[in-house]
DNA sequence: GCCGTTTTCGGCCCGACTGTTTTCAGTCG
């Protein structure tokens, strides 16, 4: 995706959060929000469309054009740096903490002289929010609830992975070769730093690296010919190695970790009389291999590790075994299975999304636009009688399957009937409130739903999302144990800010024989492309693309759907 | 601020939940 849609919607996300926070005409606030997720979703680069073609972006008019083309001129929007100079710096930032809207963020810095998240910590931690007018113990309790998973210092995979694709971009031209390592690499769910290797093509090659690499940064945090750290402009530390080309396996190895995993690999290095380090693996002081990853392994008596595995839970041994599963891929992935479209939340129309679900060359593909229990969606069972017309009439090589994203209520209930439900190809089935169940409660919740003959997947189990909403509680073996029983699969929801199921919980759902489908959940073009985050979790969780029912030919899926009916 | 089988105005993302309110404001999906 570009990067001026990118800086353009969070510019008008930020104007939208503004004009909530000062009190403006929530329609209007909402109205940029809607642009923000258009041009952020948009599947052209913005960065050279004129007036006109701005405003075929939906939610985006005369005003809203002009403002992205004066962020083009300008690299600044001169209304937006009006609001910014009325608010106190810091509300934003505290209204990110769940429970806390505008209201009360702007109450507490009034009052309080409340500007960071920090400050917020130790004001609920010295009592100081129950004096407040509005404020008693259950507010402070859930704002410390929201305190917890708040600002973790840590970043979606989508930003450190656009972060370390843009670097690689202007290291590549002066570099040998070079690559991103580390948790990254690992595809682990949240990225703490980005570590990216590179070596030089020439003798002054480390230097004409380090140069293109610190272009990137806001701040250098320390460099010198073999390590250099920065900070880019949205706080993320990188830190860039340059290594000797013939060390760039072992380097690689090293740099990728995790920690636990090259503990691990190191002690078998040991047991062998070797050593294993960054610059390769050695007998005494002789270097054995070191050229690339696959050598080292093989030295030491192992499969080569796919890197989603190396967490030290159970990956060496099996690559001393020689069975390393073979790990679903993205291009197993035969069609995505959760998708919206503009009819509800999505920001692309039907046909827009299909096309380019078709450029991906799925096989099939499923529209599940919202049901109508989730009020907000103004979804009603004439317009989705009507969207399944439009989907039956499109002329498409896939095929579409015509599905919906059920709510499960409180008491595992969905919307619709049996009949109704038994129109559609597919049901993906989510909670979409009351997330605060108790364990029992919300446990009995999903296995009803499980037992709902037409609820095929269970949409991002654990609807937890990154920095915003804790987990549900739910008893994961009982869960496991209905989804096997009543061939309901798990979701594998590969949106960036959720990653649910969560890799830690898909082996053991696999054990109890669960399926898994890996979805994006797009409410975009550009969001189908997140297919790769699910695809790493779910290596994370060893999957096979047999245990993935949307890598199976179609009518081994339409028969897991069909749910023994 | 955007949009139109409502077309230059008037509606739009509504309704539930929660806490601290004694009649409803704030927050959320």
């Amino acid at each position: 995706m570009a990067s001026t849609n990118e800086a353009a919607a969070a510019l008008l996300r930020e104007y939208a959060e503004l004009l909530v926070i000062t009190g403006g005409d929530r329609f209007r606030a909402r109205n940029y929000e809607k642009a923000a997720r258009s041009v952020a979703g948009y599947p052209e680069d913005i960065g050279h469309l004129d007036s006109a073609a701005l405003q075929r972006i939906p939610g985006v008019g005369k005003s809203i054009a002009g403002k992205i083309a004066e962020y083009r001129e300008a690299g600044t929007i001169g209304a937006l740096e009006e609001l910014r100079a009325r608010i106190p710096p810091g509300v934003r930032e505290l209204t990110k903490v769940p429970g806390l809207g505008p209201r009360r963020a702007m109450q507490l810095n009034r009052e309080l002289g409340i500007a960071t998240v920090e400050d917020l910590a130790e004001a609920v931690k010295a009592g100081h929010l129950q004096n407040l007018d509005g404020f008693g113990a259950r507010s402070e309790e859930r704002i410390m609830r929201g305190l917890q998973v708040v600002s973790t210092g840590r970043v979606l995979l989508s930003a450190a992975m656009e972060t370390a694709t843009s670097i690689l971009a202007t290291l590549e031209p002066v570099s040998e070769r070079c690559a991103y390592a580390g948790s990254l690499r690992r595809m682990r769910e949240t990225v703490g730093d980005v570590d990216i290797l590179a070596t030089a093509a020439a003798p002054d090659g480390a230097r004409r690296i380090t140069d293109a690499f610190t272009r990137h940064a806001h701040q250098v945090i320390a460099s010198g010919p073999a390590k250099t750290s920065i900070r880019t402009v949205a706080g993320l530390q990188v830190d860039l190695r340059v290594v000797a080309p013939e060390a760039w396996g072992a380097a690689m190895q090293y740099f990728t970790g995790s920690q636990a995993h090259n503990v691990a690999v190191r002690a078998i290095a040991v047991r062998q009389g070797l050593k294993l380090s960054e610059y390769g693996l050695f007998e005494q002081e002789k270097l054995l291999v070191s050229r690339t990853e696959e050598e080292v392994y093989a030295r030491l008596g192992m499969e080569w590790i796919p890197p989603a595995m190396r967490e030290d839970t159970g990956e060496v041994e099996a690559a001393l075994r020689g069975e390393i599963p073979p790990l679903v891929r993205e291009k197993d992935i035969r069609g995505d299975l959760h998708t919206h479209t503009s009819l509800t939340d999505g920001v692309a129309s039907l046909e827009d999304m299909v096309a380019a679900a078709g450029r991906r060359r799925y096989e099939y593909y499923a529209v599940t636009d919202h049901a109508p229990n989730l009020v907000m969606q103004r979804m009603t069972t004439e317009k989705m009688l009507a969207q399944r017309e439009k989907v039956r009439a499109l002329d498409t090589e896939m095929t579409l399957l015509h599905g919906t994203e059920l709510n499960i209520a409180p008491d595992g209930s969905v919307d619709w009937e049996a009949d109704f439900l038994a129109g559609f190809d597919i049901c993906v089935a989510s909670v979409h409130s009351h997330f605060d169940q108790d364990k029992r409660a919300m446990t009995r919740r999903f296995i009803k739903a499980c037992e709902n003959p037409y609820v095929n997947v269970i949409g991002h189990p654990l609807t937890r999302k990154f920095g915003k909403r804790p987990p549900v509680e739910v008893d994961f073996g009982e869960l496991f144990r209905a989804c096997a029983r009543t061939g309901t699969a798990l979701e594998v929801n590969a949106s960036p800010e959720r990653l649910d199921l969560p890799s830690e919980h898909i082996r053991a759902a696999r054990d109890a024989g669960v399926r898994f489908a890996v979805n994006t959940d797009a409410h975009s073009v550009n969001h189908l492309s997140n297919l790769r985050y699910g695809i790493g979790t779910a290596q994370r969780g060893w999957l096979t693309a047999a245990d993935v029912i949307n890598t199976w030919p179609l009518s081994e899926l339409r028969a897991f759907l069909r749910k023994g009916r």
